[in-house]
RNA sequence: GCCCGGGUGGUGGAACGGCAGACACAGCGGACUUAAAAUCCGCUUCCCGCGAGGGAGUGCGGGUUCGAGUCCCGCCCCGGGCACCA
């Protein structure tokens, strides 16, 4: 291609005096519509390297906490920083960059102060897998890929300020995760309890949940067991209540809120005790249980629905609840080898698995009962995984008539079903009624009462007796952080010989991640770092000999932070500077996918609420205004499975390979499009986007491929499609060149021609368009506006052909410079490439956005639509000054309308100014 | 299963409750070319009709409204998350 545009290379400098350069560069040709010679393609390679370089040069986008700009004129823009996985970048990290990139430059044109930085969350699984697979140490890697990383995120031109990137693995970093993990351990909200891991009895090795299918092992297929090992947990529970209360204020995607709500899931209720009736054959043995360690059997339930406890007819512990231990000293021989091989089953499966409402209900009876407190009546205790022992109390009271759960259970074991909630009217409901509208039936004195008086009363009741009390239970599970791995961040805290902790000194910080031989796991469940014995054995703060822990933390310790740091990115006396946070935080605009909408977010919003309590940050919030990206989707070819093979559940067919799909009869092979993976062997990287078609094309297509938030299915096509439009504005540019005047407003002079008008006004359209779809993130439709306007501009050059007059060659230059000013942020190489062209210095994000005149968008004349009964028969124009009785009788004159309206009767005409009239003639 | 998104031409998508299909991609026709590529110009929701024109149409079924892709109710399908991937 590139041989062959060299000869096809035409001067034609007489007539672009003033675009020298591009001829010096460009491949020409002649274009006979026109009469001139064009450029047919431009040199993206060139433009964007020299460019890059010299916003480098310069340090142009290094932010710098300048106090002469006002708080309400300084932004922090931030997308969530990538983990540096061994596969590269692939052209879905981009579009998140490029949306910020975008907002940043529009917002430095309208006088900001920005803060952009990016940085690397580099500690996780996949560096240490693969340092177990290969040998190599993971800091290795990690920095490798990081290079490689940052090396393509640069080549894509994004206006960071890399004088602040930030990268977890670094001691410098990970000595302030560890220094924030201390002031939480203060304060009690770090604390160490037993918690199920995933246990491979084979590997003997913990697994992640990533690393379990289908409840076997990844590496050996293994059956995966539930084992408890003390765990280190942080209390995010203690801020569920604000963690709910303050979204009210985010400016984030309702849906993401609404997740977070749910998750959080907060619900009243009551919690009460249950005391467990020890049959008389066992009343003795019962006894001298009690004597021995003073606690009598008896167990605490949690009910949102009190209203209902008259209708109990069993009650359900947990397969996991301590009790059952107990209970076993007192249930029938017979019963006692069923309920051990049901609790092993139980810990087979999955958490989602037990609630799935297709999972069949299991259980079994333990052969004793409990006693229900308002009435006295013994019920049946029950063991089954429909239960969790990780919320409420681990323990129901089972009303069927009034749960869809517990009536499907008691309908499989033939348990009783009491109505005790009925309608209001008296009428017959079909069980189970889960319905609040009703009033409480068969319930004692408490019969005849609503839902809402039976809870009060009843909550009140057993607060005054001591039986229990009204609560607040949130679905929220505190932090699991703790990993038995290597490549975390190391828990700074010390075990003395008495088994008290106490956290390392601060001026002991950084715990340092040691070097070890074999990353392999060590087979008792503990991280590698156990096996250091220069690591673990330390002393205490009185120099008596202690153990050092050896869990790690897992990488969301270190993400929940990050944009603090950034914020102060060097400082070696303090994680980041009060007048530095004070200046930045929080972040305005947060971008990232929505994969995160919970967890990371649910985190870090838990750990500036903290630091906020201490006094650290000045803000509640991390991130005021949130905006989520979608997943970027290839063409993946599947084949349908042959006879010998089946499909799991939701898979769509065998995929393969494009070799293989070439390789096969086209009737046994299909594509669909999925999300893009190294393992679905799908992805693309920006690198080739890159080579082929520049950066800038690869940054206009993929924010106009789609909507922002949704998924941008990738093509070739497309992307060479968002390069012919950057060509096109090149070939403008060149066409307006040799009219170019910087003070061409002076050329603005008496009455315009109707193309210079129309340009005019489309110039202005376009200016209040992209303003107000970059504010929304709209960027589609931004790109979308350029398009349209390149389109009018080329309508324009047309009509006025070669000799334009002098008021047309200034309409002109005020369009080409809008139009560079309003590409500029999108496509930055190319803005400041034409606008060098032209003879402007500096760069074009450096210059003023670009005001539109609201007199000037105005239309001329009004396109009005005329329906008949709500369909439409006719458009007509009118002046855009007519009034309302000149636009309903030019619509009623209409012939085409005529023929619908016929002689009927007008019932009404519904006129919409400016847009529609609608005749009403039934 | 639960929670959260989404479903509009051949394709990606656009559309304050007011002309459905902007802008692109692909396709078709034309110009240029020895030719191809590139570029430029034009057409392009479907059905009926030579045409003028008419009818249908935003996943499915109902509803509200002068008017519904948009609001309400009930379904179907696809995607994301579900606490140790990040």
């Amino acid at each position: 291609m590139a041989a062959g545009a060299g000869l096809a290379a035409r001067r034609c400098s007489p007539c672009h005096p003033k675009a020298s350069w591009i001829v010096s560069i460009t491949i020409y040709r002649f274009d006979h519509c026109i009469g001139r010679y064009i450029m047919a393609k431009y040199p993206f390679k060139d433009i964007e390297k020299k460019w890059q370089k010299r916003w480098e040069d310069e340090q142009t986008f290094r932010a710098v906490e300048d106090e002469r700009f006002p708080k309400e004129k300084r932004r922090y823009v931030l997308d969530m920083f990538p983990y540096p996985s061994g596969a590269g970048l692939h052209v879905g990290h981009p579009e998140g960059y490029t949306a910020t990139d975008i907002y940043c430059r529009y917002l430095r044109m309208n006088g900001y102060n920005v803060l952009h930085p990016m940085g690397f969350d580099a500690l996780g699984l996949p560096a240490e897998n693969y340092a177990i697979q290969t040998g190599t140490h993971p800091a290795v890697t990690t920095y490798a890929n990081i290079d490689r990383f940052r090396t393509q995120i640069k080549s894509l031109g994004f206006s960071y300020d890399w004088s602040r990137e930030v990268i977890t693995c670094d001691p410098e970093y990970y000595k302030w995760t560890q220094w924030i993990f201390k002031r939480l351990f203060e304060k009690g909200l770090a604390y160490r309890k037993e918690a199920a891991v995933n246990w491979c009895p084979r590997c003997k090795t913990v697994l992640a949940d990533e690393e379990v299918a289908g409840g076997l092992c990844w590496r050996c297929e293994s059956v995966v067991e539930k084992r408890f090992i003390p765990q280190w947990f942080f209390k995010i529970t203690a801020y569920a209540q604000r963690l709910l209360d303050d979204l009210e204020e985010l400016d984030w995607p309702e849906g993401i809120k609404q997740m977070q709500r749910n998750w959080i899931g907060r619900s009243e209720g009551v919690e009460f005790e249950m005391k467990v009736a020890v049959p008389p054959s066992q009343a003795s043995e019962g006894n001298l249980e009690v004597l021995s360690d003073q606690k009598p059997l008896a167990f605490r339930v949690f009910t949102t629905r009190i209203d209902t406890v008259f209708g109990m007819t069993f009650a359900v512990l947990a397969p996991e609840h301590p009790l059952v231990d107990r209970l076993l000293q007192h249930v029938p021989d017979d019963r006692r080898a069923a309920i051990e091989e049901y609790r092993s089953a139980a810990k087979r499966l999955s958490e989602q698995d037990r609630l799935a409402t297709t999972h069949e209900k299991t259980g079994v009876f333990t052969g004793l009962c409990a006693i229900n407190p308002v009435n006295g009546h013994e019920v049946p205790i029950w063991i089954a995984d429909y239960v969790l022992y990780g919320y409420g109390t681990g323990a129901i009271m089972a009303v069927p008539a009034h749960d869809e759960r517990d009536f499907e259970f008691a309908t499989k074991f033939g348990i009783p079903i009491v109505q005790v909630i009925a309608p209001k009217d008296g009428s017959a409901v079909e069980l189970p009624w889960v319905d609040k509208d009703g009033v409480m039936v068969a319930s004692g004195e408490y019969t005849g009462m609503t839902v809402a008086e039976g809870q009060k009363a009843l909550g009140e009741w057993m607060e005054a007796l001591g039986i229990g009390e009204r609560k607040v239970q949130y679905r929220l599970r505190d932090w699991l952080i703790s990993r038995q791995r290597y490549w975390g961040c190391p828990i700074p805290i010390i075990h003395d010989a008495d088994g008290n902790m106490e956290a390392v000194p601060d001026d002991q910080l950084p715990v340092l991640l040691p070097d070890v031989e074999h990353y392999e796991p060590t087979g008792d469940g503990t991280s590698p770092l156990a096996h250091i014995e220069e690591f673990v054995n330390c002393t205490d703060s009185e120099g008596r000999l202690a153990r050092r822990e050896t869990d790690t933390m897992g990488g969301f310790a270190c993400s929940s932070w990050y944009f603090l740091r950034f914020c102060d990115p060097h400082n070696g006396r303090q994680p980041w500077s009060p007048e530095s946070v004070r200046y930045w935080m929080p972040v305005d605009c947060y971008v990232g996918g929505a994969e995160h909408a919970v967890m990371h977010l649910l985190y870090a919003r838990f750990w500036t609420k903290f630091l906020y309590d201490e006094g650290l940050v000045p803000v509640k919030e991390p991130f005021h205004r949130l905006e989520n990206q979608g997943m970027v989707l290839a063409l993946t070819p599947f084949r349908h499975p042959r006879e010998n093979e089946r499909l799991e559940v939701g898979q769509p067919g065998i995929q393969i390979t494009f070799e293989e799909a070439q390789r096969l009869p086209q009737d046994q092979v299909f594509y669909r499009w999925e999300k893009m993976s190294k393992s679905k062997g799908n992805v693309v990287t920006p690198d080739e986007a890159v080579e082929k078609f520049g950066a800038d094309a690869l940054r206009v297509y993929e924010l106009f491929v789609a909507p922002f938030d949704q998924a941008i299915q990738w093509t070739d096509e497309g992307l060479q499609g968002a390069a012919r439009f950057l060509t096109r504005v090149f070939r403008i540019a060149t066409e307006v060149a040799p009219w170019w005047r910087f003070d061409w407003e002076d050329g603005l002079l008496g009455e315009l021609s109707a193309p210079a008008r129309e340009l005019r006004r489309k110039t202005h359209q376009t200016i209040r368009k992209a303003t107000e779809d970059i504010e929304r993130f709209a960027f589609n439709t931004y790109i979308a506006a350029l398009m349209t306007f390149v389109n009018a501009f080329n309508d324009f050059l047309k009509m006025v052909g070669p000799e334009p007059t002098e008021s047309e060659k200034a309409v002109a230059c005020e369009a080409l410079q809008t139009l560079i000013l309003l590409l500029s942020p999108a496509a930055p190489h190319s803005a400041d490439e034409i606008w060098e062209s032209l003879g402007g210095g500096g760069f074009t994000y450096q210059m003023d956005w670009p005001r539109y005149d609201e007199q000037l968008c105005r239309e001329d004349t009004l396109t009005i639509a005329v329906q008949v009964n709500g369909k439409l028969r006719d458009t007509v124009e009118v002046p855009a000054d007519a009034s309302r009785e000149q636009i309903e009788s030019v619509a009623l004159a209409s012939a085409k309308v005529q023929a619908h309206v016929g002689g009927k009767a007008i019932k009404k005409v519904v006129y919409v100014p400016g847009k529609l009239v609608n005749i009403v003639a039934p």
